[in-house]
DNA sequence: ATTATTTGACCGGC
DNA sequence: GCCGGTCAAATAAT
């Protein structure tokens, strides 16, 4: 609790530390020949550090509110989800799904406590072929034709869903407007320790996310237009508790990795008190979550903020731009490397199956329709 | 042999 | 009964 308080604290500071120390770059390099989109990046940097700062003050601010007892807010979240995800049957038959009353029942809980909802939207850049390369590993399980849409929806679940009971599924829309945009609706937040891995990685990869799987939807939207001054579209997160109607977190932020952040953020473990480590969790997917392929084969990918380095030190390519934007996103927004401790133990939920570790590469090389 | 995708069927909610 | 979501057998890919 302490800890987390200043574990955001520190957060806070280093986000305007940074900002300003890309401002001061920035400045001091402003007549450098550098594309006009670098400089966009870079502006758009300092823009994501005050954004997440103020992200981070206004949660401590919506944070105490709760605490007052005057609304319900992620702490309600927490205890509305009292059951282990796990719990449920690895591999439910039609028949178990009928006959289980145990799952039935979760699965209505689930229902019902899919009353809240995250919404994330973001438009970026991603130089990548379609919507892919969240960072999880996917499989797909359906597609439907959707009334009224021109595309089909195709859903997936992770792919860790039996090994280890992870139900974090997501559907994949393409929009009619614009081929080029898939809107991304995730449910369930990993369990798998790839999620964890996520937010785990690089020195403690035994480490363990979360592992409530409980409601949660978000909404990316992704878009391969090729055009760098898209990155960093401003993306709305709501965040909204249907059931009970008390939590909204309007915010906006203009950073992709906000995406993941939003995705991992529902880190509402029943058994650990939460208002602290709610935020951390946010934080430490953002910090450590690798959103692009290339991460997924570096075990041991020192995160660290130098990737900024690369803007300044040469000119840009558009690869290094695309290279930029994914570490940017993932790593480098909340860099200092004392925030690899976040995933202290109350972060760690003692249910969490510790068996699966072995990620073959064919597992992590699943793709995406 | 194992894992992923496709696709028609099934199911529950409305 | 329609529709969206999921299952699971068949098939493809690795």
């Amino acid at each position: 609790m302490e800890n987390a308080g200043r574990w955001e604290q520190n957060i806070l500071i280093n986000e305007l530390v940074q900002g300003m120390e890309v401002a001061r770059r920035l400045k001091a390099d402003l007549n450098a020949p550098y594309p006009a989109d670098t400089k966009d990046l870079l502006l758009q940097r300092i823009l994501s550090s005050y954004e997440k700062a103020l992200l981070i003050l206004r949660w401590n601010a919506s944070t105490s509110e709760s605490q007052n007892m005057t609304q319900a807010t992620a702490t309600a979240t927490a205890t509305l989800l009292p059951e282990s995800p796990i719990s449920i049957s690895a591999s439910p038959l039609r028949e178990d799904r009928d006959h289980n009353q145990e799952f039935k029942h979760d699965s209505k809980k689930r229902k019902t406590m899919d009353k809240w909802v995250d919404q994330v939207r973001v438009s970026f850049e991603s130089g990548l072929e379609g919507p892919h390369e969240d960072g999880y590993n996917w499989r797909k399980y359906g597609q439907k034709d959707i009334l009224g849409a021109k595309y089909p929806r195709s859903y997936y679940r992770c792919t860790f869903r039996n090994t280890q009971g992870c139900w974090a599924t997501k559907q994949v829309q393409r929009s009619d407007e614009d081929p080029t945009i898939f809107d991304i609706t995730y449910k369930g937040r990993h369990t798998c320790s790839q999620g964890n891995k996520a937010v785990a990685q690089p020195k403690s990869p035994d480490k363990h996310d979360k592992l409530q799987c409980h409601s949660n939807e978000i909404q990316h939207r992704h878009t391969s237009e090729e055009s760098l001054t898209t990155f960093g579209t401003i993306m709305t997160v709501k965040r909204d508790m249907v059931g009970n109607g008390e939590m909204e977190y309007p915010f906006t932020f203009p950073s992709t990795s906000f995406g993941s952040i939003a995705q991992e953020s529902h880190s509402l473990i029943p058994s650990a008190p939460e208002n602290d480590s709610f935020l951390s969790s946010h934080f430490q997917t953002h910090l450590l979550y690798p959103s692009m392929q290339e991460f997924k084969y570096l075990p041991s990918m020192p995160f660290q903020m130098n990737e900024l380095d690369g803007i300044y030190n040469r000119p840009l390519s558009e690869s290094d731009i695309t290279e930029i934007i994914s570490t940017n996103t993932s790593t480098t927004n909340s860099p200092v490397p004392e925030f690899n401790f976040s995933l202290d133990p109350v972060d760690i939920d003692p249910n969490f199956p510790m068996n699966s570790l072995d990620f073959s590469p064919r597992e992590l090389n699943n793709k995406n329709m």
